[in-house]
RNA sequence: GGAAGUGUGGCCGAGCGGUUGAAGGCACCGGUCUUGAAAACCGGCGAUGGGGCAACCCAUUCGUGAGUUCGAAUCUCACCACUUCCGCCA
């Protein structure tokens, strides 16, 4: 949820900076209507609170003191009041409703130093590594690798036609080697993160309920992005979310609650599918397994002190990186500019790996600083160093996509004669197997 | 699915329709004592929003939402969550 003191004390300045970093129009005079409607009847409303609660309570006095005649003339004096105050709070609660309706679909202030621009071409590299083999072969892509790989009498380890058969367009089917190799992947990213970089594993719902959407931001505004899933209750059906990426479950963790400022930074992560709908991506990725309705993620959420955040930034984009280091997968960080980022971030790296096949680095994970859009959202605090409760700081990256890491090792560890190397990381979680063919 | 019960501040826990934001305890902060610490003792201490330059004042808040009432933590209804027992179950 958008930061309402920027509204209210910088008011001009935040409008300019959030038209020229997101293009998003924050109709200031309107604003001001809505905070100067806002103030006066809120003064109003609890000027007639204040009446009400006095006289009531002068009622009590008097009949306390057995004085009847005086309790009479008292509730003689306040009997119009209740109606009145209920005018009021009505009143009330519906601007406050306009205020917050305002607030929660706003996107975001990403931070100054973001660099501007419209979209994916004017993110700015900021390091690279490792080099892309040269091959003596004609590349082939993951789909054609994947499908000329033999599951014995099941048929091909990779299998869109079966998934297309089950599902529809944008899932997979993997066998024999391959799905070993799927699941290796996630275990070594998994163990990876718990043991080499200390985050806490977790296992967590993949649905969850409306809150949950909220707090971490997919709703109200991303509703079409979700799978939805009806829900019998006592009074009607009611709709939980497909979790998108498992940032929703491990974030929502601290939803409502205090957290102890002597355990921060929390770092959680987690194995979990991911599903989205995809809605408007229509004939972008169509061929194989870079854009999909249901894929795995190995995610890492960080719950941190304000002052620290940023550094936690680089703190977990290096961990994401250190993933791609050991399968050595050849990579480039880009720092997404103003018109790339997503609505909660206010910093955000993607890591992109390179895909031979595609002649080109593609995302494979983002890390982004929300700061405290999402915590003012959930609800979630700590007592910071002045005692002040404080809304913390939220960050979630990747650690990795495991579809498109796979994607990538198919890719850049493939062999003229269609064999694929399995990289020496992964060969603990494979049997000691060195090649899939 | 059936039955019963519970939901109060950072945590535990008391609470009669009336000056109850709510006893008590823990935790925390300040102080006394001590070489230092602990213990003991004294004092302070919820949150959110609003007004005010400020001292301060006001409103809201006892799972959530409606309702009864001049007045609700307390009464009524609905919902949500949790606990226990029974049934079913990977």
């Amino acid at each position: 949820m958008f930061d309402i003191n920027l509204l209210r004390n910088d008011l001009q300045v935040t409008a300019e900076w959030m038209k020229t970093a997101r293009g998003y129009d924050i109709d200031v005079s309107a604003f001001q209507a809505l905070e100067a409607e806002r103030k006066s009847l809120q003064i109003q409303t609890q000027d007639l609170q204040q009446q009400r609660n006095l006289l009531s309570k002068a009622v009590g006095q008097a009949k306390a003191q057995k004085d009847d005649a005086k309790a009479q003339q008292l509730l003689a004096e306040v009997a119009a009041l209740p109606e009145k105050v209920k005018a009021n709070e009505l009143a009330l609660a519906a601007v406050q409703e306009r205020v917050n309706a305002m607030l929660y679909t706003m996107p975001n202030i990403p931070q100054r130093d973001t660099p501007l621009g419209k979209d994916s071409d004017d993110n700015v590299e900021q390091r690279r590594w490792g080099t892309p083999k040269s091959f003596d072969f004609t590349v082939k892509d993951h789909v054609a690798i994947g499908e000329a790989l033999s599951a014995g009498n099941a048929g091909a380890q990779l299998d869109f036609e079966t998934a297309a058969k089950l599902s529809g367009a944008r899932f997979v089917v993997m066998k024999g080697q391959l799905a070993r190799l799927h699941r290796a992947l996630a275990q070594f990213m998994l163990d990876t993160h718990v043991n080499e970089h200390g985050f806490t594993e977790c296992y967590v719902p993949y649905i969850v309920n409306a809150d949950s959407m909220m707090g971490t931001g997919q709703l109200p505004k991303f509703d079409e992005d979700l799978f939805k899933v009806p829900m019998a209750t006592d009074d009607g059906v009611k709709n939980r979310y497909l979790i998108p990426t498992s940032e929703v479950s491990l974030t929502n963790f601290v939803r409502d609650t205090m957290v102890d400022a002597a355990a921060l930074p929390l770092r959680l992560t987690a194995h979990t599918p991911c599903f989205r709908s995809e809605a408007g991506s229509a004939g972008r990725d169509t061929r194989g397994m870079i854009r999909q309705h249901q894929f795995d993620k190995v995610e890492m959420v960080y719950i941190a002190k304000p002052e620290e955040s940023n550094a936690m930034l680089e703190e977990m984009t290096g961990f994401a990186e250190k993933i791609l280091q050991k399968l050595g997968l050849p990579y480039r960080v880009m720092r997404l500019c103003t018109g790339d980022m997503g609505a909660g971030a206010t910093k955000t790296y993607d890591l992109e790996v390179w895909l031979p096949a595609q002649n080109t680095y593609r995302e494979i994970s983002s890390c982004s600083n929300c700061e405290a859009f999402q915590a003012r959202r959930m609800g979630a605090r700590f007592k910071n160093a002045q005692g002040k409760n404080e809304p913390v700081h939220t960050l979630n990256g990747s650690g990795l996509a495991v579809g498109r890491t796979l994607v990538a090792i198919l890719e850049n560890y493939q062999n003229e004669e269609g064999s694929v190397t399995i990289p020496e990381a992964l060969r603990p979680y494979m049997g000691g197997l060195s090649l899939i063919k």
